[in-house]
DNA sequence: TAGATTGTTAATCGATTAACAATC
DNA sequence: TAGATTGTTAATCGATTAACAATC
């Protein structure tokens, strides 16, 4: 099924869109599509759309498209939405809350088990079937769950230290909401995604203030 | 100080990543830093830093290197951290409360000043300095307060309405975490900056898959 | 079969990196 | 002045788009 050469991170970041797009299609009841036609959706050229698909196989028929319900399946198993990887929350802020009650994680291939806060007084508090827990309990936990992500919702003060703490307790990824880029090129085979919400708004405002700038020109 | 050229969305991206090193930098007492040791911290090429600054302009000095605070300054200025952009939150689940009470609006040129979502049941509650409202008041709102921001915090089969009805309010931005790509072809000069968690903690499976690929290869 | 559309190769475009002259 | 490091041009690399032969 898939090629040997390694697959640009460009791609990569295409492919959860094209399962999304591929979704709401197939919720419309349409179940042929061509490239062309995906293209025009989702506002990205014909030639990419096969490009990206071809990294990984043909999935097409020519002459005739896609078959949205299985290219959605394809790139569905490529990306690993069936999956069930152990996921484990730190931080049990507002942030951190919300990302624990608000995503379904089984949609993703993940499954959350776990909620540490290093605030006592936040033990015990429950978010759906979870409970937050006492940081304390962290190693006997990962013994136990053997978590493969760690989702970052802490201070930056914090994010380096409990990062080397989990990456030694097993955990394989970090989804990294802390206003900090982590990075451990200590330890071999980590991978690390890193939201910043913050560089998100601020890349936004540049765009609001360039867009300001066209309109008082045009005056 | 800016130059002509269109400044591209890879160099945008990354400024926000500069401002936030820099901040750093400074907090540690650094006055003055080269692109080499810059990059080196940042894991980039000193090059790319340099590349990205002059496209907004020569803010080094030959044989000395940047000075952390003054670059910063800049930095900060191009992306607009000194504005007061008013933003108004649309829908105040789980995500959309933690984005009101988590973030300082403050620091990235932005304010927030009105939450509203559709539920009856959620009108009233606090949320720091703010009230739930309800939709129904939206438009009077938006008059009075002239949001430049929308945050959408809103399921995906809201989004396209409430989208339209904003932009007709004159909203000029959409900082759109719905699960749902947002795009107004039809109303000119509107940004729009998709924040898909879902998407990203997809791309972040997919390299632990990979990841793991290689380790099974190897034994 | 004829028409359509893929899979894939080739051409173009843009972004990154390297090199170096300018200059502090 | 000599050394360092920028700003900028040139070279390289990778990603996107266009073209088309293969084929359903």
């Amino acid at each position: 099924m898939s090629k040997n050469e390694k697959v640009s991170n460009s791609v990569i970041r295409r492919l959860p869109r094209y399962y999304r797009f591929l979704g709401e299609i197939m919720s419309e009841g349409i179940s042929k599509i061509s490239s062309r036609e995906l293209a025009e959706r989702m506002k990205v050229t014909a030639s990419q759309i096969r490009q990206d698909l071809n990294c990984f196989g043909g999935f097409g028929q020519q002459g005739y498209g896609y078959n949205v319900a299985e290219l959605r399946e394809e790139i569905g198993a490529i990306l690993g939405v069936n999956g069930d990887h152990p996921a484990v929350l730190i931080g049990a802020g507002n942030l951190g809350r919300a990302l624990a009650v608000h995503l379904d994680y089984a949609k993703y291939g993940c499954r959350l088990c776990g909620v540490f806060d290093s605030s006592e007084q936040l033990s015990g508090m429950k978010l759906g079937a979870l409970t937050v827990m006492p940081m304390s309990g962290l190693t006997s936990f990962c013994e136990k769950c053997r978590p493969v992500i760690a989702i970052l919702c802490i201070p930056k003060e914090a994010a380096s230290e409990v990062c080397e703490k989990l990456a030694a307790l097993g955990v394989k990824a970090f989804w990294n909401f802390s206003h900090y880029d982590i990075s451990l090129d200590n330890i071999p085979d980590v991978v690390i995604e890193n939201v910043h919400l913050g560089d998100s708004l601020m890349a936004l405002c540049y765009r609001i203030n360039q867009s300001e700038k066209k309109e008082e020109e045009k005056q």
